[in-house]
DNA sequence: ATCACGGATGGTAACGTTAACCAGCTGAAC
DNA sequence: GTTCAGCTGGTTAACGTTACCATCCGTGAT
């Protein structure tokens, strides 16, 4: 409860000036060793500690060394993997770390966003919801350096870390067909998400350039979480010539398949690696990213940004990779089609 | 790179003086409704935003609502949830919060709690590494209130909310001895960790309540991720005089367990649900604790801290709850024991 | 003896905001 | 017409730090 002592403390109790002890503290040159060491007994008897918010603000025109992060969902293991991954770049060089989680709602992400702009962060990793394009212009205009990550930021002109959705999904598209399957169900969050969208596309491209339609039955966006996919899954396997093959569109949605097709009743393949996902029966093919490597660029290129580099805004595009673990290849249709 | 506007610029476009602005922006009362109006206006015309850093440095005495989370390992999914659930609490209450990962090293710990302080958090979230006894002290006397979870912060007066680790082992132990295991293996991480010291406690004592002794060749400790502990369940099994049953003191030792034992040949209970525990095959019983329970909890507790509680320190214990899924039974010995 | 110089130290003003007063103005009551 | 209350708005001084400049002292050259 005692009020924290202040460097005037330090000075009186070291018998020497303010701006003495603020040379010492800063690691300054030009303070006697005597002197220096006076000081740092005087700190040490205080217990005296550099209070870095009077500090941000009296040199303001240097970087706060604070950065925030915003993600869809800290819980998820995809960005919590790309957070731990932020995090140790940003402590590698002396920065904080803020966070929050949008829950994919723009108007928490614009809460968020403008607290910590109010705290002067040098910059953000975000993975942007998709609204608040205005807003994020008037944050860069003062000069918050911006870098999103798993999705661009549509309209914006930053730099943007992403795989490339389309080329994954249609890799696991083709694995699907080349096994024979012909009615792949696709399942996947709210298209409104960029990489849901993305897949999505990616899905299509891949199964007209097999000359086949895409049916509409076997399509269901939206599904926000494992239960509403299981159901989705079930739903589907109930109704009239049902799938045979399902491709999901992340992590948890795949776990909802797994869910409902416990008993191998089709094949399926899903965008995002999973713990365990090859100890599951059958183990589960999947198109893998690295959350880790995402972060880890992502934090790069924003430290570049606050450091000043102000070339045009880069878009850097990381391979997914296809791991085939044998899950595309069940409930193969007989030869021949459904004719 | 326009240099932010100030209070100052908006009183001069909106012809008021900066304590005019200032009430506005803070929403004070007394201010004539036009006026207001004509502030309001130069503060859209110009972007400004309030500066939370100045705001923070002059208005010291009230808090600075902000508070730190201090984790072990970020991406871990146990402290992705806890982690989660204290930032919803914290953005409920209109508080920021900062992050930091410990990798369970002392040092780390105060480097990251020191920065935290120096930018006058109010509040920690701590699951300390067990060092750093003293400087936690220090921390305290400055006033920032400290709140541990998962794990006590020994010899530290603070607030902790965590499990009944023993109680919560023990019953995992008395459920393999009931399927007539008596050669059960214990799998654990650093036993400096408090948790994973805990268990080995309750571990102990149910073998030896049951009559058993503990046999220091079925014994791991310091299994640091799943790799380590698959490699010591394999090294057990090769032995002469294996275990039938093993128990694993987190989340991370089960993984390497079921990874090493996918072919049925022990019985398994775990410390810590996980996702598609249920889906494998023998399904893995565990104990189950609920992290975002831990953090809410904990967030709750601290911010009545912040709000001036100063009750003694609280203890709380949450319970954790065994889930039988049948992996328990597997490989039962002969009736009659191994002689 | 004087001067220039460099290293050590101190004084002062700012950073952007708010707390605590204080000064006008209006209008109503006497 | 004076007074006082009530409201609006302004002035000043901090918060804890650092940038900038001034001062002081001893040394060596002239």
């Amino acid at each position: 409860m005692a009020a924290r002592p202040t460097m005037k403390d330090v000075a009186k109790t070291a018998g020497v000036s303010l701006m003495t002890v603020s040379r010492v503290v800063a690691g300054e040159a030009g303070v006697a060793p005597q002197t220096a060491a006076r000081v740092e007994e005087a700190i040490r008897a205080l217990g005296y500690q550099r209070n870095d918010i009077a500090r941000n603000l009296r040199r303001k025109a240097q970087d706060s060394r604070t950065i925030g992060l915003v993600v869809d969902d800290l819980a998820n293991p995809f960005f919590s993997a790309l957070a731990r991954s932020v995090e140790d770049e940003a402590y590698r060089r002396g920065f904080l770390v803020l966070v929050g989680s949008t829950n994919d709602d723009p108007r928490r992400e614009r809460d968020v966003v403008s607290a910590f702009s109010a705290r002067q962060v040098d910059g953000l990793v975000l993975v942007p919801t998709g609204g608040n394009r205005a807003f994020f212009r008037a944050q860069m205009a003062r000069g918050v350096k911006v870098v999103c990550v798993d999705r661009p930021a549509t309209g914006l002109d930053v730099d943007c870390i992403a795989v490339d959705n389309r080329a994954g999904t249609a890799t696991a598209i083709r694995h699907l067909l080349n096994h024979g399957h012909t009615r792949i169900a696709y399942l996947g969050d709210r298209q409104e998400i960029w990489t849901q969208h993305e897949r999505f596309v990616g899905y299509t491209e891949a199964m007209t350039a097999a000359g086949l339609e895409v049916d509409s039955l076997l399509i269901r966006h939206g599904l926000r979480g494992h239960r509403e996919a299981a159901a989705a899954v079930a739903d589907m396997m109930a109704g009239p010539n049902p799938p045979t093959a399902f491709f999901s569109g992340n992590d948890l949605v795949t776990l909802g398949a797994v869910e409902a097709g416990a008993s191998r009743r089709f094949a399926l393949v899903g965008f995002d690696d999973f713990v365990l996902a090859d100890k599951l029966d059958p183990p589960i093919s999947v198109v893998s990213q690295d959350p880790a490597a995402l972060g880890r660029t992502a934090a790069q290129l924003l430290f570049g940004r606050i450091d000043g580099d102000d070339a045009a805004p880069r878009s850097v595009v990381l391979a997914t990779r296809f791991i085939d673990r044998g899950s595309g290849g069940m409930a193969v249709p007989p030869a021949g089609g459904v004719g």
